[in-house]
RNA sequence: GCGCUCGUAGCUCAAUUGGAUAGAGCAUCUGACUACGGAUCAGAAGGUUAGGGGUUCGAAUCCUCUCGAGCGCGCCA
């Protein structure tokens, strides 16, 4: 099945004694343009060993190469370019495909291993802004691949729920708080009293010392600080439930921060031990001069741990209950120094495991071309978003498709599927102009795009009754020959996002397969009765597939109609 | 000031990780068989890849400098 493998096999024969396989494979490349052909293999870093220019090395390669895998070798320029023979591939692509049904492209390449991904990770009593649903989303796309290719994924929930800002709404709480109110509405009082307690400290320093010591409070256990504290927390995880409801995704542990409290004296013990602690202004740091980067603060001059205290502690933990293979932290860029310190202090600790973590980072969704920012009411809060796409979902269903059974679901699906697809099909690293105009689009490129092309193969199916299993011949029009090869690619495809720990290779890969698709779709009647008719419902048949395999993948949902 | 990241069509993004003529989608303008679902398809137009220098057979991609943007840089997370 893996045609350019195949290729490489046969160059392989005629250069062995300059190039092993493995490099021949890699050399390899997918022509920039199809009229070229279905693979290229550039000859220009053989022009040394032969002392030959490359277009004549080119030249006698295609001579020589003879396969009936290939319909055509032709040399062009340094290159050796190779139509595959269009019947015999297409046919055993699409038998494939049917075969495996949504098994194709599992890979076993992470069998027996366990990989821990820290993802979303909101902060309790604060809305679930467009930040965190990068993290999200982009944390679950990548820990459903990792699933693909034979991992088993912990998606941890590391939920900010520990800190001063407790001990400041506890503060505003006893203030203005008000019951009834919260249990309407949590985090939206909750994030109003966290707001309020802002504002009013600027004029009044009262109110900062007044967090301070109910923080206190908290970290040494008063019954009713600790109280406030676990009903905010509730109130907060029943409310966060109903967006990860919308969004469709779950978690296999919440473990937050205050997890981690009574299993941090045992990281500072360590960081002693191995004497990598020094004090500072009062506070417990460990220099990190040797590298260059600025000290990691352990110990507050009060005594009070940090985050990076708790990630330590964390990353011990993690450890020793799921002994995964590799931790994948996806958490926004602007973390980064953070995240190079830890991983270094675990280093420093003598941790072996600490060189398969993973900083994943993205870029961050900007507002007015600055970071969002909950103090200056900078903030666009997801349910609404969501809210609004899945209102725009119904309008579409209301115009074009009426009658249909199960809209609210299936809004639901269309609505989430287009946010959702808008974060991930850009490149991880780069930031986003917030953009709710472009995030509502449902033509082009984007989630409905996919969907649509899903349902209306489906619909094709529908209409065509027959089962298609067996009698299939290859296809030979261009426009089938692009699925086929897309087809084709799709495991491949899934390696390169696991490898590059990138789901926007997977939301590019379906795109460009439904838009091969839809070409097909415009320029071949598919239901005609001849003898064509069952390859074509197979290749329709496997297109489905793999769309839909594609889109659970990125989070995304395929209705049958829509 | 120092560090990290980024800069590609009017806008949002690609470019097989150093390869052939830099490609898509939006928006704009044309067009589509009485259609298996028009949330679609076909076409037109749109570029000195921020700018200079370097590395080599070959650079949007690597190095260097300049400019611009975003984010970080010890008691927040």
């Amino acid at each position: 099945m893996d045609y350019k493998l195949q290729f490489a096999q046969c160059l392989t024969n005629l250069l062995s004694e300059h190039l092993t396989k493995q490099q021949v494979y890699e050399l390899i490349e997918v022509p920039k343009y199809a009229s070229y052909g279905d693979f290229a293999f550039p000859c220009f870093t053989l022009a040394k060993t032969f002392r030959k220019s490359p277009a004549l090395i080119a030249k006698e390669i295609a001579e020589k190469l003879d396969d009936s895998l290939f319909e055509k070798v032709e040399a062009k320029g340094a290159y050796v370019n190779v139509l595959l023979n269009k019947t015999t591939v297409s046919k055993q692509v699409i038998e494939t495909v049917l075969q495996q049904g949504n098994h194709y492209g599992d890979m076993s390449l992470g069998e027996g291993k366990t990989i821990v991904l820290d993802l979303s990770s909101p902060n309790i009593a604060k809305p679930f802004s467009m930040g965190h649903l990068r993290s999200t989303v982009i944390g679950n796309a990548i820990a459903n691949i990792a699933e693909k290719c034979g991992y088993k994924a912990v998606r941890i929930n590391h939920l900010g729920d520990w800190g001063t800002q407790f001990g400041k709404l506890i503060a505003a709480y006893k203030r203005w708080g008000n019951d009834e109110k919260i249990k309407e509405n949590p985090i939206k009082e909750l994030f109003n009293l966290y707001v309020k307690f802002h504002q009013e400290a600027e004029t009044n320093e009262q109110l900062e010392m007044e967090g301070r010591a109910w923080f206190k409070k908290l970290e040494d256990g008063d019954e009713e600080a600790y109280r406030l504290w676990k009903w905010f927390r509730d109130e907060s995880l029943k409310d966060f439930s109903r967006i990860y409801e919308l969004l469709g995704v779950s978690f296999d542990s919440y473990n937050g921060e205050a997890f981690y409290n009574d299993k941090m004296d045992r990281m500072v013990h360590l960081l002693e031990e191995h004497g990598i602690l020094s004090e500072s202004d009062g506070a417990m740091v460990v220099r990190l001069d040797e590298k260059e980067l600025p000290p990691c603060l352990i110990k507050k001059s009060d005594g009070a741990t940090l985050y990076a205290t708790r990630d330590l502690a964390a990353a011990l933990y993690r450890y020793e209950t799921y002994q995964f293979a590799k931790a994948l932290y996806v958490v926004g860029h602007e973390q980064s120094l953070h995240f190079q310190q830890v991983f270094l202090l675990l280093e420093k600790l003598g941790f072996a495991w600490a060189k398969t973590m993973v900083h994943v980072p993205f870029g961050l969704i900007l507002k007015d071309g600055k970071k969002m920012s909950t103090r200056k009411g900078r903030v666009i809060l997801l349910e609404d978003v969501l809210k609004e796409a899945i209102a725009l979902a119904e309008q579409n269903i209301a115009a074009k498709n009426p009658n249909l059974e199960n809209k609210d679901e299936i809004a639901r699906q269309v609505g989430v599927g287009a946010v959702i697809f808008y974060d991930l099909k850009h490149e991880r690293i780069n930031n986003i102009e917030f953009s709710l105009e472009d995030m509502l689009k449902f033509e082009g490129e984007t989630g409905p795009y996919v969907q649509y092309t899903y349902a209306r193969a489906g619909s094709i199916l529908r209409n065509a009754k027959t089962v298609v299993t067996s009698d299939i011949h290859g296809l030979e029009d261009e426009e089938s020959w692009e699925i086929a090869k897309l087809l084709a690619a799709f495991p491949n495809v899934i390696q390169k996002a696991y490898e590059h720990l990138d789901p926007s290779l997977i939301a590019k890969y379906v795109i460009h397969l439904a838009q091969a698709f839809n070409s097909y779709y415009a320029h071949t009647k598919i239901l005609v009765e001849d003898e064509g008719l069952n390859s074509r419902l197979a290749l329709v048949r496997a297109t489905t597939i793999v769309l839909q395999e594609g889109l659970r993948l990125l989070g995304i949902g395929a209705p049958e109609r829509m």
